[in-house]
RNA sequence: GCCCCCGUAGCUCAGGGGAUAGAGCGUCGCCCUCCGGAGGCGAAAGCGCAGGUUCGAAUCCUGCCGGGGGCACCA
């Protein structure tokens, strides 16, 4: 019985006892679930519906818990349940109920963890989105890890995911960056604010040599920022690539302005009256829609200001079909999400379609004091730098495995080091272990079995258990945009796996008969394996076969 | 001054109201005659402070303290 089914089951048995007792059903929760108890002395499974019921019903706790008690005792699958503590109801299942489980993950194979809750988005999910100026740091790194992971969750919900970037090739860092290009040519210094890494160098040559004369070219600022930015989005495209992150869509904001999207964006927004004329610029009333101030679209010299392209953009992907647009922004943008929701709103869209997350730096330490990134220091780490360092797995797995709402700290000298001690080794370890063992049994000729009602043993439940609660863990993280919950998910279903490999042996000792228990446990191995499978593919991180 | 995020073990972080707050790394001790020891078992060690809501608060609310990041007719 899975815990889904549990909880269906208790609902059912709640409403029953209080339509029975004349309690009011009103009372009763629509969320009630069963939760697994930290406590093994409390049940498998555990559900507080009489606490949060019994207050509203006009009954006490306890009292109400008896008569649930009485209702669910004896019911199919379920061997006890008790009352403990103020009100709670500690259940157990019949070890056959919960080895049910077990055929259910083989039967799904790689379905196993899916839904389809949220099948009627259509998601535009915009993340990274650095300016082509550079190689990608850390900052975008993260987003590169935790977009991707969260395409991937709500995809694994149902929902109908579009990788966006978006390129910034539009306005004044271009401009710097062209110009920074172009002395770089030149072999004079890099102009002020303007961008000096050595990769300006490297570009600049590779501009050159494709366009051996471009330094004489009546238009050579046109080739370097044509030249030279290809080669950046080439370069950065390549980076996600090699990190396993790719997008659907890669959008130039100088498309928005060369087919005059930005105009009929902004001319509609003046028709409808939202934007209003003053000290010679053009204002959104973004005020009205819950930002600080009123943002300048036109600016006073007729050019249009940066939001000018956002909002032009923002219509362009509702006009492509997207119900829900995801903007995946570091803390320093933080001061967008108003202006994006008012943009939405200003059209007369429900501002919800608008979802911004709003994720924290990446801080550099070494020594454990905080060090700036800095081109002069040579402490610009780069996602080349990480992934040469620790590997795109490790990598990946640590950038995903902690909420986006933390700020990070990442260690030089663990890079430096390379490091081994990574979490990502134990829940790949646990797949290699558990791959290994298939091999081993496939040696033997075994298969898995179905007499799933052995599975007795206190590790055995725990593992079977853990691996249930996967789905839910998948809608949670889906629902609440945070892919980090797979990841604690499968340290904890890896962590239950070693556990029950150190106490209860798969396959038969030496001559020793293959039994049926065995076979059981077997199954439950592949069922685990398929669980970290899963739950590893929904990070993008590989699941070995040998380590 | 205003806005956003954070403050949990020595360190890096989980814990979207529930019973005795967890993991990795680090420290100390224990476990290999067979399925992978990149493992398991045990120990020491923690919710910034003060109020409030609740049967129940690390979790929700308010204030304070501390850290990070924003508050352009830049992009």
């Amino acid at each position: 019985m899975t815990p889904a089914l549990l909880a269906d089951l208790v609902r059912a048995a709640a409403s029953d006892v209080m339509t029975r007792r004349g309690l009011d059903l009103a009372a009763l929760p629509a969320d009630v679930g069963v939760e697994r108890p930290r406590n093994p002395e409390h049940g498998d499974y555990a559900t507080n519906v009489a606490m949060r019921t019994a207050k509203k019903a006009g009954v006490s706790p306890r009292d109400l818990a008896g008569w649930l008690v009485e209702e669910l005792t004896g019911k199919g699958g379920i061997a006890s349940a008790e009352i403990a503590g103020p009100g709670f109801i500690n259940l157990r299942l019949a070890t056959d109920a919960q080895g049910a489980i077990v055929s259910e993950v083989l039967a799904a194979g790689d379905a196993y963890g899916t839904g389809d809750e949220l099948a009627d988005k259509n998601v535009n999910l915009e993340f990274v989105s650095a300016n082509p100026t550079g190689p990608l740091h850390l900052g975008g790194t993260r987003w590169a890890a935790a977009g991707d992971a969260l395409g991937r969750v709500l995809t694994a919900r149902g929902a109908k995911v579009t990788r966006e970037y978006y390129f910034n090739d539009a306005g004044a860092q271009i401009n710097r960056f062209v110009d920074s290009l172009v002395a770089a040519a030149k072999g004079e210094p890099t102009p002020d604010n303007g961008y000096g890494g050595a990769y300006i160098h490297d570009i600049a040559a590779q501009v050159l040599a494709a366009e051996p004369g471009a330094l004489e070219s009546p238009d050579r600022d046109e080739v370097f920022r044509r030249v030279g930015i290809d080669l950046m989005f080439v370069e950065i495209k390549q980076a996600l690539h090699d990190f396993g992150t790719d997008f659907d869509v890669w959008f130039h904001e100088q498309s928005l302005h060369d087919s005059g999207a930005v105009e009929t964006a902004v001319n509609r927004l003046k028709t409808s009256g939202q934007l209003y004329e003053s000290e010679g610029a053009w204002w959104l009333r973004s005020t009205e829609f819950g930002d600080d101030k009123d943002r300048v679209v036109i600016k006073s010299d007729g050019n249009p200001a940066y939001i000018a392209g956002d909002i032009a953009y923002f219509l362009d992907k509702r006009s492509r079909g997207f119900n829900l647009c995801i903007y995946m922004l570091g803390a320093d943008h933080h001061g967008y999400v108003g202006r994006l929701k008012a943009a939405a709103a200003a059209f007369g869209d429900d501002p919800a379609v608008v979802e911004v997350l709003i994720g924290q730096l990446v801080n550099l330490v070494k020594d454990g004091k905080p060090v700036r990134m800095s081109k002069r220091a040579g402490t610009v780490v780069t996602m080349e730098d990480l992934v040469e360092a620790v590997g795109v797995d490790a990598a990946r797995y640590s950038l995903i495995r902690s909420s986006v709402d933390s700020s990070l700290d990442i260690d030089l000298d663990l890079l430096t080091k390379k490091s081994n001690d990574n979490p990502v080794f134990y829940v790949q370890y646990a797949h290699a272990r558990l791959a290994s063992l298939a091999r081993n049994a496939a040696d033997l000729g075994m298969t898995p079995g179905t007499e799933l009602g052995l599975l007795e043993h206190p590790r055995e439940g725990d593992l079977i258990r853990t691996i249930g609660e996967f789905p839910a863990v998948l809608a949670s993280a889906a629902e609440l945009r945070e892919p980090h919950r797979v990841a604690r998910y499968l340290e904890t279903l890896a962590a239950a796996y070693h556990k029950f490999y150190d106490s209860c042996r798969v396959l038969p000792m030496g001559d020793e008969e293959i039994s049926d228990l065995h076979r059981a446990r077997l199954a439950l191995c592949v069922a685990a394996r398929q669980v970290l499978a899963n739950g590893l593919a929904v990070l993008g991180v590989s699941a070995p076969e040998r380590m």
